[in-house]
DNA sequence: CCACGGCCTCACCTATACGTCATCTATCCG
DNA sequence: CGGATAGATGACGTATAGGTGAGGCCGTGG
C-alpha cells in the first residue's frame, strides 16, 4: 500500500493515501491525466520525495474536476471554479468577489441550459422524422411485398 | 454580384449564386471557415475558373453543417451524415444508422442537462451561503461600531 | 545480481477547428 | 497606370486535452 511506502493491492485499513496510479484507477482516468491536471494547477498533491501523495481531499477535488468536465467545462474554467472554493471566505471583499463570480457563472449555466434544451428539442424532431420515415418505408415494403 | 461575374453588393434579383465572402457574411462565418469545410469535403462548390461558386443548395448544405455544429457534432460526424443523405435517403439501413447516432447524442445531452441542473443548484447554495455570510459580517460591524 | 514493476520528468505527437500570414492573380475605379 | 479589393493556395500558428514513448531512479524477489 502506498500509505506504508510499500507496493501491492492495498489493504482496507490504513489506506488514507493514494499514489497516482491508485487514484487514477479509482477514478477511471489515466495517471497521465492526473499529472496533466497538476501541471495545469488543478490539483497540488504533496510529495514523498518525488512521488505524488494524494489525500482524500485531493480525491474529492479530482471528483469535482471530473464532474466539471462532464458538464462540458474547460479545464481553465474548472480551475477558476475550484479557486473560488479555495479562497478564504472570511474577508468580505473576497466574498463579494466570490459572489459575483458565482452569479456570473450561474447566468452562463442558465444560458447553457437553455441552449441545451433547444438542442434536445431539435434532435428529438430529427429522431421522430427519421422514425416515421422508417415506418413509411416499412409500410411501403409490406404493401409492395 | 457574383452571379453576373462581377463584384459589388449584389442586387435583389438574379442573386442565385454566391461567392465565398457573400455566403460567409450571409451565414455569419468567415470565408476561411467555408474553405476549410471544403477542404474537409463537407461542401464542394462548383468553380468559375478558380473562383468558388455557391448555389442555394450549397447554402442549404452549409446551414445543415452549422446546425450540426450547434448540436455538438464534430465536422467528421456531420460529414458522415451528409454523405448518408447524399447517397440515397430511401435506404432504411442508412436511416437506422442516423437514428442511432442521433439517439446516442440525445442521451449525452440529457445527461449533460442533468449534471448542469445539479451544478446550478449547488452554485445557488454557494451564492446563498456567501450572501448570508456577508449579511452577518455587516450586522457584526454595525453592532461593534 | 539484476531483471521487473512502479514512479518520475521531459519532450514530442494527435486531433479539432479554424486564424493568420505570405504570395499571387484578376479586376475595377479614378 | 497604380492602388484597392476580392479571390486562391499553402504553410504555419493556436488552444484544448491529453497520449506515447524515452531515459532514469528506486526497491524487491527470484
Amino acid at each position: 500500500m502506498a500509505s506504508t511506502g510499500k507496493r501491492g493491492a492495498g489493504s482496507a485499513l490504513t489506506d488514507t493515501f493514494f499514489t497516482v496510479t491508485e487514484l487514477a484507477r479509482d477514478l477511471s482516468v489515466t495517471p497521465r491525466t492526473i499529472r496533466f491536471y497538476e501541471d495545469k494547477a488543478l490539483i497540488t498533491p504533496r510529495r514523498a520525495g518525488t512521488m505524488r501523495v494524494y489525500t482524500k481531499r485531493d480525491r474529492a477535488r479530482m471528483v469535482l474536476i471530473l464532474r466539471g468536465k462532464r458538464l462540458g467545462f474547460s479545464l481553465r474554467e474548472i480551475k477558476e471554479y475550484l479557486d473560488l472554493y479555495d479562497m478564504d471566505p472570511s474577508q468580505a471583499e473576497q466574498m463579494r468577489l466570490l459572489l459575483k463570480k458565482v452569479q456570473v457563472r450561474l447566468e452562463m449555466l442558465e444560458d447553457q441550459r437553455l441552449a441545451l434544451e433547444e438542442s434536445i428539442v431539435e434532435l428529438k424532431e430529427i429522431e421522430e422524422q427519421t422514425l416515421s420515415a422508417l415506418e413509411q418505408e416499412a409500410a411501403h415494403k409490406k404493401a409492395a411485398g
